[in-house]
DNA sequence: AGTCACGTCGTTTTT
DNA sequence: CGACGTGACT
């Protein structure tokens, strides 16, 4: 049943509002699932729309699974028909059907982030690169960034002719593709990319969905890249009878909340949306419905120091709440037995623990939680980390499933060829690959012809023909006998001896249990998939969706909220989410905003996406809002020293109850200090100019600190460390502050060129203390606000 | 072929 | 600190 009544003005609009692009930007708890919800069960109830040509993107599976449920709750029938999925879901499905048009088998493997490492890693070894001189990681990035973008291969090799360094980019991007096709596999950006490629190359393909999805609604829109914004574009256009043509396609998102530009989300789909789609109804939600007074205000004096943004400002009617609580802690140690107790203290008041969660900005921080919580026995559940699927013995037993499904998953027989051992080493396996690479041949085809390989011993030869039976074996069993998933993995657990494996590899009886109940607990899901299979009558094959499905599972995709228990979680994982109380921890320069944003090129821009994300986590919390930041950090096997966040200064004092938990004198021991290291590696380097972004705002609570974190640059001198005892705050050096507006080299009125925008005229000079705050009006993009030491504007 | 000991290097964040 | 690769030895 729908309640309309239920909906303010804005949302109401948004919920009746039926053809054209429709663009929602959606604040932080402005119930923007409720207006998507509750929009589909009015196009569905009210309108005569058939489910079944509604299209729902989310950001995560389990957003999907909610979204579909919240809908069902709505409506009197017809939201199991709703296509809701995540943008990589929907790509497998398309392609899992069509992509024989592209010339791959429909039994394509996707390949995860390790599979994806170790193939680049074949290449540059084959390559002879010097992963010392370039590293792996840059390969990789550079590729997914291109795939992003929608260059292909060829297109990145014939556009960087010339630049040495790109070249061999471009020379691994081509091979890389070439293996992954002869794999018959597909990265994640791939799905993506390939069903943008489907769509050119196949029309009617295209034609089928554009006429099926009448109806298409896009969650957390900010986070799209550009191939997902190609995507929709293609998907969105419907041709009408009369010729007319419909974009029925509904965004909803928050520029604030855009985090994952770092994997190629462009900021510019949600700005640009309204020129991009002529026509577009905008509507604007900002009553926030999630946080107190309090809460809200914070998240609000935090976001405006961001000078790439679209004006907005949330309000709420909730009451005004207690107010943000900063606790500063000696170490990273005592912060989390600070939080730990907290938690405790929480539980004994009869808050209920599932209420709680703590956030962090890096993975790594969740281990001195999780000691705590289990030192005390506190339930907790922790997102992310090491996935279920990349354990050890889970990728084992997945990469003989994905044999037995793709015999041309090269990557997949190489690795269970010697697991368990069977005296295969690394010399045979490079002469069998030789013996393919020549022929042609897969490398389990290669494996097959083994009699006819040259110089490969007797003995050797047997073992191998005995493991390319076991994995035929398999395959016609499967076949003939119609095996369940999980009798596949019992076939595959027997005919192996894994378990023995595990028992005689294992370190200690702990591991030797938690490995094996990871093997049963990759059989529940494998049986708790098939049944869900047969519920919905896919006539996918079993095998093949569930590896699939496995494959784009995410983190936060696995957590069971019908157990209790304290969430841990990074701050990125923890979007879209709420809870009544929430834990923000590490908050220090260098660790958030993190080491690297600080050095990097163009710090600016990167400190405003770890603002928002700041933004983002503050804005989780319901009732009760908890920072913290320690002095001392444990990172990388080094102590760190390191200031507070600079975030945490922007916070208006009088919403911030700061306590601080320090023990002047006692809180570094002489012996705990490395004598090789001292202040100046507080994660800034001399040379590296270090700029903060404009602040409009910023409140001095330096008194707090050890040090005054307004001039890292001050760490330069190697007597701070000799100095720096307890509660010495340093004067903030003026060396790089206040210049003069007359050194920019421009004034109000001139017309300046941006790298952009192109040309526009200055409007506007406000000195923000250490740097100016340009107004430039671009007959391109309109009026925009920029600082002028990240701007890099020329007088014309 | 397999194992062990030592050196290097690095972290954001994730579908 | 810990994951991972290299190289020498059994």
């Amino acid at each position: 049943m729908i309640d309309y009544d239920t909906l303010n003005p804005e949302q109401l609009k948004a919920v009746l509002h039926e053809d054209g692009p429709l663009l929602i930007l959606a604040g932080a708890g402005s119930g923007k699932t409720r207006v998507l919800t509750h929009r589909i069960a009015h196009l569905i109830e009210e309108c005569d729309v058939n489910p079944y040509s509604i299209l729902a993107i989310t950001f995560t599976n389990k957003a999907a699974q909610e979204m579909r449920h919240r809908v069902d709750r709505l409506v009197t029938t017809g939201a199991e028909d709703i296509f809701v999925s995540t943008f990589h879901s929907m790509c497998a499905r398309f392609l899992r059907r069509d992509i024989d048009r592209l010339g791959y088998e429909n039994s394509f493997t996707i390949y995860d982030a390790d599979d994806q490492k170790a193939l680049i890693k074949s290449i540059l070894k084959d390559f002879q690169v010097d992963t010392k001189v370039f590293k792996e990681r840059t390969f990789i990035n550079a590729i997914s960034d291109a795939k992003n973008d929608l260059i292909t291969a060829e297109e990145y090799d014939s556009s960087t002719a010339g630049n040495y360094n790109l070249q061999k980019i471009a020379a691994v991007y081509l091979e890389y593709q070439r293996r992954l096709k002869a794999n018959n596999a597909l990265d994640f950006d791939d799905l993506l990319m390939k069903t943008v490629e489907l769509f050119k190359e196949a029309p009617d393909v295209l034609e089928r969905y554009r006429r099926r999805f009448r109806y298409i609604m896009v969650d957390e829109y900010q986070d799209t890249n550009h191939a997902q914004f190609v995507l929709l574009r293609q998907l969105a256009e419907r041709i009408g009878d009369d010729g007319s043509i419909e974009h029925n396609l509904c965004v909803v998102g928050d520029d604030d909340q855009s985090i994952y530009r770092f994997r190629g989300a462009d900021i510019r789909n949600i700005l640009d949306f309204e020129s991009q789609y002529t026509d577009t109804t905008v509507i604007k939600l900002e009553k926030n419905y999630r946080s107190t007074q309090t809460i809200l205000d914070v998240a609000n004096g935090v976001i405006e120091n961001n000078i790439e943004r679209k004006a907005k400002t949330m309000w709420t009617d909730n009451p005004k709440g207690d107010a943000v609580k900063l606790n500063i802690y000696d170490s990273d140690i005592l912060e989390a037995k600070g939080i730990a107790d907290d938690i405790e203290k929480r539980r004994s008041d009869g808050v209920s623990l599932s209420d709680c969660a703590i956030l962090y900005r890096t993975n790594a921080q969740s281990r001195l939680l999780e000691e705590q919580m289990v030192v005390r026995g506190i339930p907790y559940k922790l997102v992310g980390g090491v996935n279920f699927y990349s354990r050890m013995e889970v990728k084992d037993i997945l990469s003989y499933l994905r044999t037995v499904e793709n015999g041309l998953d090269s990557l997949a027989v190489t690795r269970i060829l010697n697991v368990p051992k069977r005296g295969i080493g690394n010399t045979t396996v490079s002469k069998v690959q030789a013996y393919a690479d020549l022929r042609d041949l897969s490398f389990f085809e290669a494996l097959c012809e083994v009699p006819y390989i040259q110089g490969i011993s007797a003995s050797t030869k047997a073992k191998i023909t005995a493991f390319t039976e076991l994995i035929t074996n398999l395959r016609s069993k499967a076949a003939n006998e119609r095996l369940s998933v999980e009798e596949i993995i019992d076939e595959i657990l027997n005919e192996t001896g894994y378990i023995d494996y595990i028992d005689e590899y294992a370190d200690s009886d702990d591991e030797v249990i938690e490995r094996r109940s990871n093997i049963d607990e990759l059989k529940n899901k494998a049986a708790a998939f098939e049944e869900s299979l047969v519920l919905s009558d896919s006539e996918a094959m079993p095998l093949s969706a569930f590896l699939q499905e496995v494959s784009l599972v995410s983190d936060i995709d696995e957590v069971d909220d019908s157990v209790g228990g304290v969430t841990l979680m990074t701050l990125h994982s923890a979007k879209g989410l709420e809870f009544p109380y929430v834990y923000i921890c590490g908050l220090e320069e260098g660790l958030f905003p993190g080491r690297s944003v600080l050095m990097s090129e163009d710090p600016g821009s990167e400190i405003e996406e770890e603002r928002r994300l700041f933004y983002v986590g503050i804005t989780r919390a319901m009732k009760e809002l908890t920072l913290s930041c320690a002095k001392q950090r444990m990172l990388r096997g080094e102590i760190n020293f390191n200031d507070k966040s600079r975030f945490l200064k922007e916070i208006p004092p009088h919403l911030l109850d700061i306590t601080s938990n320090t023990k002047p004198h006692t809180y570094i021991s002489e012996r705990e200090r490395p004598s090789r290291r001292n202040f100046d590696d507080s994660g800034f380097e001399p040379d590296v100019p270090y700029r903060s972004s404009f602040k409009q705002k910023q409140y001095d609570i330096s008194d707090e600190f050890i040090f005054d974190l307004e001039t890292p640059s001050s760490f330069k001198s190697p007597k701070a460390s000799s100095s720096a005892g307890p509660a010495v705050a340093r004067q903030a050096p003026r060396s790089f502050g206040s210049r003069d507006a007359s050194t920019l080299g421009f004034a109000v009125g001139d017309t300046v060129s941006h790298m952009k925008f192109g040309e526009g005229v200055v409007k506007d000079i406000v000195s923000g203390g250490k740097d100016f705050e340009i107004t430039v009006d671009f007959p391109t993009v309109g009026t925009r606000k920029m600082l002028a030491s990240f701007a890099h504007l020329k007088k014309v």
